[in-house]
DNA sequence: GTGTATGCAAAGCTTTTGCATAGGT
DNA sequence: ACCTATGCAAAAGCTTTGCATACAC
């Protein structure tokens, strides 16, 4: 595996990222120090790290399809339908054995919250939908 | 709105599935009933549907997008690895004011668990990944 | 007869893949 | 020098849209 001018733009991105993002906020963010970056090739890197464990790939059917550092432990997220950002949520409301039908047997869960962050709600854009 | 054999067909579908449904098996399953019927109709028939409230779109990052009738009530989701069909699971194990950071609040959230159903279970098929 | 819903085809998006080559080792 | 990772372009899903026409009313 080599070190690439790209690849270390990707890295560089989530450290400095307190929350997860989107392919398209990955690629934006990556040009500021890798101006050639290429769609394809983020995908790839994003891949390669989610397959070695680096990154996870997260997805909501408002939030959409997200990355995020796999470091964090185990949480859940907040998605706000004002700025569209999603957020990480520490700790999980849930019990590890959750009641389930006879005979099922669950591995994981994923559980996402929607409605309004702090910043939105402060601001009092309510008749904003998504960034800018 | 017309009464269509398409969109009584879609209709049909629902009221007899126990379980959300793809846009692949909508149409599949509207098929038997109304032979010609097209993606493109399908794809519009379920967006009028969801808009006036009679089906819900739910969506996972390994459930993919399903469509399923809004009358249940409040209750979440298990997907199963194996057979890949997911299910409807009564209840729901989350307080209605969770705790959120400072400043949010959540006005919804959306729940999946992931492992295996009964029926996988007892078939023992771990191997397979997704149907027949 | 009028006008909406459908089928078909084309086009949008997001994501993946083939291939030549730039660049890391 | 070798060979991997990149850029570009094409292609592959999935979903939406334009347009002529079938069909519900």
């Amino acid at each position: 595996m080599r070190t690439t001018k790209q690849k270390q733009a990707i890295e560089t991105v989530f450290l400095n990222s307190d929350r997860p993002l989107s392919v398209e906020e990955v690629t934006e963010r990556a040009r500021e120090t890798a101006p050639s970056i290429n769609t394809a090739t983020v995908y790839r890197n994003l891949k390669t790290l989610v397959d070695s464990g680096i990154l996870t790939k997260i997805c909501s059917g408002q939030a959409g399809t997200l990355y995020e550092p796999n470091h964090s432990g185990h949480h859940h997220h907040f998605h706000c339908r004002t700025c569209g950002k999603t957020f990480d949520l520490p700790g999980c409301p849930l019990s590890v054995q959750p009641k389930l039908p006879e005979g099922f047997t669950a591995d994981s869960h994923e559980l996402f919250y929607y409605g309004i962050c702090a910043e939105c709600a402060r601001v009092g854009v309510d008749q904003r939908v998504y960034p800018e």
